[in-house]
DNA sequence: CTAATATCTAAAGTGAACTTGAGGTCAAGC
DNA sequence: GCTTGACCTCAAGTTCACTTTAGATATTAG
């Protein structure tokens, strides 16, 4: 087994970890308290992080800014162990995960701009006509489903 | 002047708002509040929206749903009139700044997905080595910036 | 050893985006 | 005319993702 063992040298203090990724000490010590990332403590009860912990507070902080909630991180998280560095195919397992929900997302994003440049580009010079400018509106006299741009928000 | 006035009948109730837009009332009355939307009064003192509210709030439920704040959403949509029908124009301009954003977005996610992806398929067995595995880490070590995947997030 | 800096915990505070609740009004159907 | 359901306002409550504060302890540089 042990197949990295954790050089002991390999630690960061909760300073160095936020100086390496650029995410608060407070939002570190937040994380850990989500069991987003998981540390040891020195004999005076001070935080030590493996450095393979580096890669996780890096994800967690672009899936943030991609407007990824921690709940998502986690779900994504919860493939990859805590406790060793994570093997190729942890992480290979993680990335898939993580790129389908990415991918949805994009696909999302592309649907809504390919909407509005159609609207940019298509023409219409009818308020009333247009189907992008009139969304639901159109949709909802006909008794049906009543919402277009909708149907790019989730399930 | 007065390109389409609007049609007195046209206007909608906030539940009517509600079931067509898949917003809650509540929520409707908030964006209200801060004005992304507005509405008449009946004698009653209750709120009639005009129809082209409806894309308003479709706009915003989209927009929330991919990250993005009721602030950003304020700012684009400065640029539409909220009195009346905005007119081609004006959903051109807003569409554009729109599309701006979302773009911008998107670019980071496929950035993000392809690091993802190279990692997936790259074969590199080295877990130190790896530059995507290790993102900050080897960096960091050369005194340069210390980041790989911050570079994705806002400046 | 001392001073300065870093870290610790626990609890409270913050801002965004809403929702819920209380107490009251309005409009439609029977 | 009465009940029911939709609507009103205003205030307070909720969740998420953190930050701030206070008071105590640890570590490091000189």
């Amino acid at each position: 087994m042990s197949p990295v063992e954790p050089d002991p040298d390999d630690l960061l203090s909760i300073g160095e970890m936020s100086r390496r990724t650029g995410v608060a000490v407070s939002a570190l010590r937040y994380y850990e308290s989500l069991g987003l990332i998981v540390s040891v403590r020195t004999e005076g009860n001070q935080r030590r992080f493996a450095r393979h912990m580096l890669r996780r507070v890096s994800l967690i902080s672009v899936a943030r800014n991609l407007g990824v909630s921690l709940e998502s991180v986690q779900d994504v998280f919860d493939t990859v162990p805590l406790d060793r560095t994570p093997s190729h195919e942890d992480w290979q397992r993680a990335s898939r995960a993580w790129k389908k929900q990415l991918e949805e997302r994009r696909h999302r994003l592309e649907r809504l701009e390919h909407e509005l440049t159609g609207c940019i580009g298509c023409g219409c010079l009818s308020m009333k006509a247009c189907p992008v400018l009139n969304p639901g509106d159109a949709l909802a006299s006909t008794g049906a489903g009543a919402r277009r741009l909708e149907d790019y928000s989730d399930a």
